[in-house]
DNA sequence: TATGAATGAGAGTTCATTCAT
DNA sequence: TATGAATGAACTCTCATTCAT
């Protein structure tokens, strides 16, 4: 299938929320090893429910895999993106909100962004190849829409702002990676939030100094 | 085990080396998709050899896992840091240098990068965690000594030399992801190259104007 | 491993108990061709499981091995020498008493004197040498206990007790194994049971005769 | 096949006699774990030949563990039974005279009697189960023949001669059996040698004494 | 819904046997 | 003859999936 699913119809939708959230956790953090290396077994141990019942509502390894997928797209589009401001034709503002929409995402499913690093590595372990074929260019997308009508009278002459941009892009990815690597329990998340929020604002100001005019 | 694998010293290297470059390409394409997905079925077939010959050559696919690892690791260390000038003390130029080195490296291997960039995502799926115990680390040591040494004093006054370094490498990492997605034929690359290499000295002018005095 | 196992506490024990004995008897049956010799699909299908579910229980072939060996070694001690009156100190007829034990046993367990044998026999292909380390000395510990605080004034003089009770206890093992190597079904040992048991009588006449004063 | 090989027309029959015994002293000697479990690798190495020319002179392993059998067979015949006295009437002295042929065979062919003590107790395993078809009975054979045409006026009134000879048959067999466990290193054999007789002559006296008139 | 014992196709591994040299 | 690298059928073991309860 090449068509996305619609999340919200699905039959784990029926399962009691609070039950179906440690499913789902479970299945993210247990799919971050990649799909052939997650175990069923780990996952339905780690939510505390049965073999049977995981296969009830999923039918199949695959087919949870799928859900997963595009469950952690619909996160990404209604708590992501669509939070954005676009009116914001700030590039810098831009990616400050994204910075903090993407902080409290963590916070809240844990999983979800090492999940989503697993499936961009390992396109071609997806063995629907429905990264690569929707998910990953669906995401392109979104991404290009945060480069899309910024202000580019900020940046001084002889700055090309689509580059400059990339660099901004690339350096906000590489600084969250060494956050990823490093946050391993909530606890101490919390406690170092602040602390990251500063850094990254040390990097903006400089974005902000050398970019803009 | 943690300790380091004499890679010159293991049985593969009395393999005929035509055949040998074979099976270690196969298996570094097949692994790129994690140690699990990976089949050695697929390597066998791809290098053109027997089931019988790769276990007699190394044993367990666990074993063939770690040689690659480390034969990765051997081709990072004498092709790639080990060429790079230290004496360079302009940042820019000594990632310049790297940048081209990459580029010879992605040549000559063609399925390199995406291994490394597999074993990093996939730190869980090494099963000896070898990786985790000591290539990473290592890999984070020879990093580290990129960015020792330099000369500061080229960068601009109010410019965080540490942090702009930090956002160079964050871009290089992003761009040659970009390129790791974007070349999959040996044929594409050699077409590419020049265009590849023209955007990249793009980037590092921008760097020059914005960080440098 | 050199401990001996818990055999009550392996997971195998929860298996539903006429199940349990199909398996445990199809294994020992089947290693008693030696451990390698030894199919695991002839196992399951003797007793008519899944290979699944052998492997659910057991883990490996080796650890079912172990198992047996151990289990059979529980069974010798609780329903053959834990059963022995040793304050029965006339060694002719301790032995008999030995010999209807030995027989109940063959009756119970028809694959189990064919498996020690083999164990014996092939203490290089016990691949733990768990049989040598630990199982063949204890079985000497038992055997020796046999042959202690018997009445040695019985004998004849001129009749070393000693080896008068090596030649009885031979002369018993090598009945023994002509019986085993004849009786292959149920069904034949029943009807020839009361025959066995008049010849092994007419040899400890024999014994009482020229031992005895 | 069921029929009995000519061991002296066989292909290897015409290789050079000292590496020639080598070969077969090194089967002998792996066989004795059983069939399965003996590798052809650890013979070629054992007996400093190549994989293909054992292959080349035997066709399979099979074939190889065929001739051993046979080969074995040939010796107990031409150097065991065939140098018996069978005019010897008594079976005390007969029997003598078998144990010092056995201990000499022993040293002679140090695997000789570990290899067919499992090949009884492995008949299963025999893969063309020559042993039991041919090999079996006809040892059988022979070992009647040892009690055949025996003087039966030398028992006691009251001794069943038969029960008699076959406590004594017992007797041997148990004695043999645990010096076989014994005896590892030809070394320790020279040196044991005079004991062993020694106490086997005990024995001896003792049946005399005891079953004679 | 909910369970988990049971299944069997598929993957890794071994080793007797072949064959180019 | 003699070699040993190479083969592939057969074996052990795994794990997604099913089904009786």
């Amino acid at each position: 299938m090449t068509t996305r699913i619609d999340v919200k119809s699905q039959k784990i939708m029926s399962m009691e929320p609070e039950k179906r959230d440690r499913v789902i956790n479970a299945a993210m953090k247990e799919f971050s090893k990649g799909y052939k290396t997650a175990s069923t077994d780990a996952i339905v141990r780690d939510a505390g429910i049965s073999k049977g019942l995981l296969f009830h509502y999923f039918g199949t390894k695959e087919k949870l895999y799928e859900f997963i997928l595009w469950y952690t797209f619909d996160i990404m589009e209604s708590e992501y993106f669509g939070l954005m401001n676009f009116e914001q034709r700030d590039i810098l503002e831009r990616m400050w909100q994204m910075t903090l929409l993407k902080m409290d995402l963590s916070y809240k499913y844990p999983a979800l962004f090492e999940f989503i690093a697993a499936a961009y590595a390992l396109g071609k372990d997806d063995p629907t190849d429905e990264f690569a074929k929707f998910f990953k260019p669906k995401q392109t997308d979104i991404i290009s829409k945060i480069f899309e009508n910024i202000d580019t009278t900020l940046f001084k002459d002889g700055v090309d702002p689509s580059k400059a941009t990339n660099i901004i892009w690339w350096s906000m990815v590489g600084y969250s990676d060494l956050q990823v690597g490093e946050v391993k329990k909530l606890a101490d998340y919390q406690k170092e939030y602040e602390r990251y929020l500063t850094e990254i604002k040390d990097y903006f100001d400089i974005f902000r100094k050398v970019f803009y005019k």
